[in-house]
DNA sequence: CATGGCATGTAATCTGTTACATGATTAT
DNA sequence: ATAATCATGTAACAGATTACATGCCATG
């Protein structure tokens, strides 16, 4: 049920169009929570169908764009949805994994006093993947922390909302850094084993 | 097509039951890779129909207890896989994307000079489930770090897969301080603005 | 008037979740 | 016997991904 509170905080923010949507979950909302067009095109229809939000009149000039607008009933449940209890979420961290599943492949592969082919060869390319997510990660965070820098520029934040936003933004440098950190120390293990 | 790496990894550790699995991913394996026993016996049996385990011959004795065993082709893929170039993941921190719908709320709701109730009420609400979560991460924090004592009371590790498998346990540890972190300061900026 | 980009969608498939079903073993 | 638990599944649905389809408009 997620996505479509996201679509409302989005179009609370700014009202937009399907495809205004889809460029800024590539960017700014898209660091905390991600879609694709097609699916934000069909939860525009229902949250349209759900009376929480409703299109925008437009000049014909424009094509078949439509601009949407959250209604007071979206805003409600909005603000309903941000103190409902949540779940523990689903753990999902692909490196990790790796890196316990190349543990269990060096492990049992031992039999034969020749060294460990499979072992060896997962080994090197992890190392690469690893080199290769770290890098991301870098680029990530000084990403965050050239927004941190233009959102400071004008002093400390005194509004709540702007507090807020600085916090969200503190949980995506946070975040990119402990990355950084530990892809580091992994790949020191790692070729360390070789 | 990771959930049946996750699979082929725990297989490899212990050759197990269905049941077994599903055990071992509400324990270890789950911290960074959940699934329930419906998708476990899913992909057991798509695992077996490719060729990338066996069934265990057991006394009949056992019910209809069947287990399985990785075969050199699983584990052969388990390999490969291993240092497959990974796609960047798709974002998804619920806590960060209900601060944002938090900040579009009160940002939008001060039309009429009264106060904000849908704002105030969700901030409330917010920093009971905040302090909740909070807990819940402490907990797993020191989960984590009594498997870290216990691991290290018999020295450093000296096998690559034990120091492999000791950095898994340092990502789970430093996500969770990061995330007490982190929540600790949100209840602080909640809190502050009531 | 054709081409490319803008904008909105449909369809097929795969993964994950929830609810339910069924047989076998163990304890009382 | 029967109830609880162990163990393996099926079915229906919701959510996400990938590939494809269609109409509009500006430009050369």
């Amino acid at each position: 049920m997620s996505l479509q509170h996201a679509i409302l905080t989005a179009l609370l923010e700014q009202p937009s169009s399907g495809l205004e949507l889809t460029r800024r979950f590539d960017r700014s909302i898209g660091f905390f929570w991600s879609a694709t067009h097609q699916q934000i095109y069909r939860d525009l229809a229902r949250l349209e169908q759900s009376g929480l939000i409703h299109e925008l009149p437009l000049p014909p000039a424009q094509g078949r764009r439509k601009e949407y607008e959250v209604l007071p009933a979206g805003r409600a449940e909005l603000a309903r949805w941000i103190g409902e209890e949540q779940p523990p979420r689903a753990a999902r961290e692909p490196m990790a994994l790796r890196m316990r599943a190349l543990a269990a492949v060096v492990a049992g592969g031992e039999g034969d006093g020749s060294g460990n082919g499979e072992g060896d060869g997962a080994a090197v390319a992890l190392a690469a993947e690893v080199a290769r997510q770290l890098e991301l990660h870098r680029q990530q965070l000084a990403e965050y922390r050239s927004f941190e820098a233009r959102d400071l520029a004008d002093g400390e934040p005194k509004e709540l909302a702007q507090r807020l936003q600085h916090q969200v933004l503190r949980a995506g440098i946070g975040l990119e850094q402990f990355w950084a950190d530990w892809l580091t120390e992994t790949l020191a293990v790692i070729k360390d084993g070789q």
